[in-house]
DNA sequence: GTAAAAACCAAGCAAGCGCTCGTGTTAATT
DNA sequence: AATTAACACGAGCGCTTGCTTGGTTTTTAC
């Protein structure tokens, strides 16, 4: 049900679908405006899709999976000090959160229009990603790195992180790494806190 | 074009819209449902807004001028100590996040679907609450309560504030004055921490 | 008590919606 | 060369949408 017709094809039309659904919302995106700009007529779209639900779904997914294995990735390469590892998971969340722009601000905004059986299968990715981040705070926790509830501070963080898609501009002065560097910076005691804010 | 018609009738309408809104989403929700919601008929609900954009609008400057009301007064109230400012102003935010949730929940969600004359009316609002919060940042940061870039701070923790409306369950163990004196007391050094956490 | 104003209703229009279906048209497999 | 499967098309069905209209009831103001 997951990855069956994972062509390059059909990650191209999701692309498309993730852009659209963004700029207009998913109910306001028709099928029709899906199909024109796939270059293809209404019709032909539910060759590639089943009806207009899976494709959320699966514009939803490829943004998780991204997510994760960025993440994975990222802590299978950071070795094992707290703060570098709670660092390169913050630099992951935003690299995901930049590179896969699209997939992410419709995961964010248009869960509620997922119906319940894309849902079932969608929360299971986002618990194992929220796992694995409670996994990286715990151990900045008992290694003295930051302080308060671990429930809170996961929450308290990827929240901060999240909200950087309404305000981030790729284009500015600072570089995902910088961001997440100072966001642990403010949370860290002066131990963690570099002078180092511009990009390099 | 703000406070025309603030009929109490006219707040009891937006209220059951914002509810509305929230369960459904803006654009899965039809005039007849509003109407029937408000006991009218979907003909009627014309004589009240001149649009369903309209609606939108209005429940979105309900939450707003709840949010402005609440953070001016409980800054009045404040003294001039920054960290009783910041965590007034903190506890201030999650009240109306809370007290006026589903207005705030629609203006995070359904935002991008305000036309452009609206959206122009409403950021005034939003620039006037956001720039209570950068001086209270700033005062903070000044006093050396907090450290980080003063933009990036006021991003960080608003974000993390507004997220909590994806998670935080008022039933819960936690009052919002607790979860409030906990964020602050992230970012702040141990100074300001203190060991009450539940609720009086 | 009456006139003006505000609130409401029943009916329905034009447009747009997701999706289906029967029929080509390729492109790979045998 | 024949077969099959994948992809695309055009037409359109049945339904819902936001909103309008013309007329009636209720409330308000003097």
């Amino acid at each position: 049900m997951t990855l069956v017709n994972a062509s390059p094809r059909r990650k191209e039309l999701i692309r498309i679908a993730a852009r659209l659904f963004v700029e207009e919302g998913f109910d306001r995106t028709t099928v029709r405006m899906l199909a024109q700009a796939m270059g293809i007529k209404s019709g032909s779209l539910f060759h590639h899709f089943s009806d207009k639900q899976a494709i959320l779904c699966a514009v939803i997914e490829t943004g998780m999976q991204h997510a994760l294995t960025l993440a994975r990735s990222a802590l299978a390469d950071a070795g094992c000090s707290p703060s570098v590892r709670l660092d390169a998971l913050a630099r992951a969340h935003l690299e995901t959160l930049l590179t896969e722009r699209n997939a992410h601000v419709v995961a964010l905004y248009e869960w509620r229009r997922l119906d319940a059986g894309s849902r079932d299968h969608l929360i299971h990715l986002r618990d194992a990603y929220e796992s694995l981040w409670q996994k990286v705070v715990d151990e900045a926790l008992e290694a003295g790195l930051i302080r308060g509830d671990r429930l809170l501070v996961r929450r308290f963080v990827l929240g901060a992180l999240n909200w950087t898609v309404r305000w981030y501009d790729p284009a500015g002065p600072r570089s995902p790494e910088a961001l997440a560097r100072e966001l642990i910076a403010m949370l860290s005691g002066p131990a963690f806190a570099t002078g180092h804010v511009g990009r390099p």
